[in-house]
DNA sequence: CCTACCGATCGGTAGG
DNA sequence: CCTACCGATCGGTAGG
């Protein structure tokens, strides 16, 4: 219809391709002109769509965190018990952080710091929106019983341990998702009551 | 003496200072001049001591492994009940991913992926022995029914717990070092009994 | 370990 | 979005 729409699939296809390079090399491992062989276009094409390399790397973690949001947020807003929602919350994160073609997540985790100070303040807006849901479901477990520890802390941890699991999961090989879930939630809240 | 201790004595140095300018600027965002300036050589200097910068980021990981694996051992075959032996473990390897002056193990955490595949190999010698450790403790853990769970994944969900700390620790603010240390260990092990 | 240097790479830009 | 290019940086090396 108008060229916009054109236009933006350029870009959306820069950032998807970028998300995949980014994850599978890291930021300085990439270059710009990486991502533009790999989309079609010359080496300088990719700065008509982003201002600099730094704005892709935000729009890559941008858009792995609008994605992942409204599912997590409807999670939290569900009325399941409060261990139902954590286990939903964990299988739901483990997707977007090791799920195939889910590049975007594991490049903010593994290249938050990449990002200048002005960047990192404006993608963590939408961080804190999904850091809260956890927080959430954390504050329900405890006050449920179904967990003991600090909540700022337990928070941490147990985001830690999943999100750390970019580092050593292999597809193919060991538990799949869906296990490596159940194992989290029982090893977190204990056996099933 | 002889002039090997002043020739090491300069190494020991390079991999010292290495080690904080990569903990705070990542493997990538520190050129072997930013190194050579700080010990007070010319740019062209760190290269008579290591044959390549990754040759510098090995030797920062593997001394820290070398500097963390006694004090590990130590835990892994004390006579300690498994839950103490578990929360002496933790409480040590907060101090070399958390503890001030302590960089080798941060940057073995952040720059991992920046080794090539022959020195990975080789650094992973010396990790295989701490994670082993880990995984003795964790496996007296389960046979005292202490945790529930597949041990290979329980390990890595408790190593990962503790080492994403190192992206949000900030010394000074919040709990200290000994105080995560507990609410670690009992949010995954429950109550003291 | 220094001097002096190279060769390549890379993010980014002007102008169309 | 392409052409053509710059300006700087950077890992690494030869020779002493």
């Amino acid at each position: 219809m108008n060229q916009t729409v054109a236009v933006d699939n350029r870009r959306a296809e820069l950032v998807r391709v970028a998300a995949r390079l980014f994850r599978e090399r890291g930021f300085d491992g990439t270059t710009t002109r990486d991502i533009a062989e790999a989309v079609g276009m010359r080496s300088g094409s990719p700065f008509y769509h982003f201002k600099s390399k730094q704005e892709i790397l935000a729009a890559v973690m941008e858009e792995g965190l609008v994605a992942g949001l409204p599912a997590a947020e409807a999670i939290a807003e569900s009325a399941l018990t409060p261990r139902q929602k954590f286990a939903a919350l964990v299988r739901a994160h483990l997707e977007i952080v090791l799920g195939e073609g889910h590049d975007f997540i594991p490049v903010l985790l593994y290249d938050w710091r990449r990002l200048t100070p002005e960047l990192r303040s404006r993608v963590q807006v939408l961080r804190d929106r999904y850091d809260q849901l956890w927080q959430d479901v954390v504050s329900e477990l405890l006050a449920a019983g179904l967990l003991r520890s600090d909540s700022a802390v337990a928070r941490l941890l147990l985001m830690g341990a999943i999100n750390y699991s970019v580092l050593w999961y292999k597809p193919g090989l060991g538990l799949n998702l869906d296990q490596i879930a159940e194992e989290a939630v029982s090893m977190f809240l204990g056996p099933q009551p």
